[in-house]
DNA sequence: TTCGCCATGTAATAGGTTACATGATTGC
DNA sequence: GCAATCATGTAACCTATTACATGGCGAA
């Protein structure tokens, strides 16, 4: 993730440029923050649990680091309980607010990365054994069903909330997925593609002999 | 990327427990270098740059540190030029191969983590403008566009040769995720969900003004 | 033969993760 | 009132990225 200052994309009389460099962990946060009010470090690992976590995860740790960070440059502002847990609670102001409404007018962002292992040891499979693909793939469409299945579930869950229609969407972008996902993954398990070096490394093996160069 | 001690998963005799430490990365670098035969850092880089970096990119640096590592632990094989550019070439060792070998045989892997920007923004996009949905939407659709004519001239590029069949694979993976994606922002573009907060921040707009609530 | 880009490499920094550690609250 | 778990926080480590720096090589 690269920290860069940002610099004002549209002429919409919005330009702005924050204290300090923000990356996207700070507007996932300054965003987390300002759509719930007021939130603890806890909160925010709450909420991101079952939303942005299923996309952009990180450890709780940042979770305490960045908000004190973001208020320490006046875009949240930090409340702290004087007694029991002595928690810190979180709330955006006015500046916070006009980092992040920059940040959603510009709309350059790069593309995503899917950091999938699953898909680089396919990519190397061929020098691996038949039967190796046959279980790789098999486990990538467990979780893939299973993860297909919470995603719809999420969904019934938010059909209701009218506030939650962007979350909403990004969901759907991850039901588009899982489903592609899993039709790939299904497809790799049920014909592995051939490679040369499979027939040296193993005997005989059930089906797809014929491919096999 | 944790790097964690692999441990072996099947009873299939082939177990093994490297000297050190091995990440995605790790492997990465030495399932390329046992693909090519021989490689300098900069053919990895070259290698990299239109195939496995589409989905998991890193910078160059990396290509330096991490092979030299692999080296000092005996899983490949460094070869130093004494005049010119002092290239270092590196080769696989039999301890390479069997590493290798052990992590193709474990089909447990994590899901995919999405690491996009994109969806970040649509995710906070209730919290901004219509219009800036909009814009961001058309952008990402641009991105996802080119990306996908990208990836289907490679295809085509690989057709013909047997021994990218695995390679090809992931690339189809890419060409699923790149047409859902060019499906999904295009909705999003041409019919933005509506929000809350929307009506408050601006005023008419062309379209869509039914749903405002 | 000189200029500019390609290739190679290193160092410093920033970022994130793991691990550790402790206090609070709840349930029994 | 004790144990278990939840909640909160910090620190050390590790990784990866950015920036820097230089030498070789090809083109004009």
């Amino acid at each position: 993730m690269s920290t860069r200052n940002f610099s004002p994309p549209t002429d919409d009389g919005r330009a702005f440029e924050p204290p300090i460099a923000l990356s996207p962990t700070s507007y996932l946060v300054l965003g987390l923050v300002a759509r719930q009010g007021r939130a603890t470090p806890y909160d925010l690992k709450r909420a991101i649990s079952h939303s942005i976590g299923n996309f952009w995860s990180f450890s709780h740790a940042q979770l305490y680091e960045e908000p004190a960070r973001l208020a320490a440059a006046g875009l949240l502002q930090e409340e702290r309980e004087e007694e029991g847990r002595r928690r810190r609670t979180f709330t955006i102001t006015a500046l916070g607010r006009r980092a992040l409404a920059a940040w959603l007018a510009d709309p350059s962002s790069e593309l995503a990365e899917i950091r999938d292992l699953g898909l680089l040891k396919l990519f190397f499979a061929g020098l691996g054994r038949r039967a190796d693909v046959v279980r790789l793939a098999q486990e990538q469409l467990r979780l893939h069903q299973a993860k297909l299945a919470e995603y719809e579930a999420i969904d019934h869950m938010l059909a209701d909330h009218e506030s939650e229609a962007y979350p909403r969407a990004t969901l759907h972008m991850g039901l588009l997925y899982e489903r592609a996902s899993v039709a790939f993954w299904q497809a790799i398990a049920d014909d592995p593609p051939a490679s040369p070096h499979f027939a040296a490394a193993e005997g005989t093996t059930e089906k797809g002999q014929a491919e096999q160069g």
